[in-house]
DNA sequence: CGAGATTCATGTGAAGTATACCTTTAGGCTTAA
DNA sequence: AAGCCTAAAGGTATACTTCACATGAATCTCGTA
């Protein structure tokens, strides 16, 4: 989001902000607020960190530790807490020359593991392995992981991140597979560590499903608001050089965090983009106006990624329902399904773009909905039909940047 | 007037198709003995 | 004869289409009070 300047001086203008970057940096070490950062402590999680690691201990005998079921919120610490523990686990492995390995999968990555062909491809990816993205059997995909892991005597924890999405998306029965693995295990043998977002996760699985995978349960509750200050307080002293940090930020700071159900990443990506804008800027102290910025540069940011790299066809799907949204704006009626897809279709016309049809467009709607760019609602109009009824829940100037973003990406 | 039938616009599931990509296999060509 | 390359054959995952049936409340219909 750099401004465009004229071209005249454009060397010397590079070099300024360059110079200025140098010379100017409020940062000690940036990347402790990025979020994969793992510190070396993580305070307020002491006993989840013992209950995992009194869970996973057993794999340091050779022997197969509980599958393992993490639950919380957003930002809760169940990403960097699993992290932390296999970090030592790992580490007091190899001390111990044990052979342990601990993938570690994201299933929400779209187009990486977001199907159980591609998880598997995931798997064996890590483990150093190469398999074709398309056109093998998903269960050569399990002989081949047998046999890489199966080659000797070892303990296989699989690490599954957001894995409520992957559900959601394509069923359970893919962890059913993974649990049953076990019993075509000579030699290693396996234990499962599934994450999720969603509380209620549990209740949807296969009862079959669900007991193996839940031999352990942890939750992780939200953090308050005392936990993130003392958490952004931490984080803050070794990220940013000395008084740069004003007045009263850290406590707005995880006050906004704690009223989003205490998301720890928020409140760190908070700090850190208030950091990026004073940087910016050339100030030399962070306010508290730098966090309402960083606050509106987030919620869009984050957003505008998720939209840019959709494909072409989910972008015109958007556009549609965007271009009618404004129309409406206005009147604040919601926009159904069949009006979208005749805008849609007639921008195809228009464009010489190839032209889904109604029922995919309704997946795609689906899609949006879950990404949360859109509030789509299946509702019932009695006489006229069952529709969904959708609506644009964001403010004005981001529907605006949407727009602009896929005139530009579209090319129209 | 109210219970039950009808209706509409689209949700939704299942099955089929097109595409891109993979492995296997067989034939043909090259090469070295 | 052995080795290597290539192209065809046969197979899969994924994104999408086609077909067919499911939904569910507003509206209609018609018997009844």
């Amino acid at each position: 989001m750099i401004k465009k300047r004229g071209k005249k001086n454009n060397k010397n203008n590079i070099d300024q902000i360059f110079d200025s970057f140098i010379k100017h940096t409020i940062f000690k070490n940036k990347l402790i607020l990025q979020i994969n950062y793992t510190p070396e402590t993580i305070p307020h999680r002491e006993n989840q960190i013992s209950q995992v690691a009194s869970i996973v201990a057993p794999s340091l005998r050779l022997e197969k530790p509980s599958n393992l079921f993490i639950y919380g919120l957003t930002g809760t610490g169940k990403t960097l807490v699993i992290h932390y523990v296999k970090d030592q686990l790992l580490k007091k492995a190899s001390d111990q020359n044990i052979c342990l390995i601990m993938p570690y999968i994201n299933c929400k990555l779209k187009k990486v593991a977001d199907t159980e062909y591609r998880i598997l491809a995931e798997l064996i990816k890590k483990l150093g392995q190469k398999v074709p993205m398309t056109g093998l059997p998903t269960d050569q995909l399990y002989h081949k992981f047998i046999e890489i892991i199966d080659s000797k005597k070892q303990i296989v924890i699989i690490i599954l991140d957001e894995i409520d999405n992957a559900v959601k998306r394509i069923g359970d029965e893919f962890l059913y597979n993974f649990t049953r693995l076990n019993s075509e295990l000579t030699k290693a043998q396996i234990s499962i560590i599934g994450i999720s977002n969603d509380l209620k996760f549990l209740d949807v699985l296969d009862p079959r499903v669900r007991s193996s995978l839940s031999e352990e349960e942890i939750l992780f509750p939200p953090y308050n608001a005392l936990q993130l200050r003392d958490i952004l307080k931490r984080r803050a002293k070794e990220a940013f050089k000395l008084k740069i940090v004003g007045e009263g930020v850290i406590e707005k700071c995880s006050a906004y965090a704690a009223r989003e159900h205490g998301d720890a990443r928020r409140a760190l990506d908070l700090l850190r983009i208030a950091g990026e804008l004073v940087e910016r800027d050339e100030k030399n102290k962070i306010n508290l106006d730098y966090i309402d910025k960083a606050k509106k540069r987030i919620e869009s940011d984050k957003i505008l990624i998720a939209i840019e790299t959709q494909p072409k066809q989910f972008q015109i799907t958007l556009l549609s329902i965007i271009e009618l949204f404004k129309k409406l704006r206005e009147k604040n009626e919601p926009i159904f399904t069949g009006d979208i897809y005749n805008f849609y279709r007639d921008l195809c016309r228009k464009t010489r773009i190839e032209c889904l049809t109604q029922r995919r467009i309704s997946d795609i709607i689906a899609e949006f909905d879950m990404l949360g760019v859109i509030n789509a609602k299946v509702v019932s109009k009695g006489r006229y039909g069952r529709t969904r009824e959708i609506r644009i829940d964001l403010p004005t100037h981001l529907v605006n940047q949407i727009n602009t973003l896929l005139l530009d990406s579209l090319n129209l």
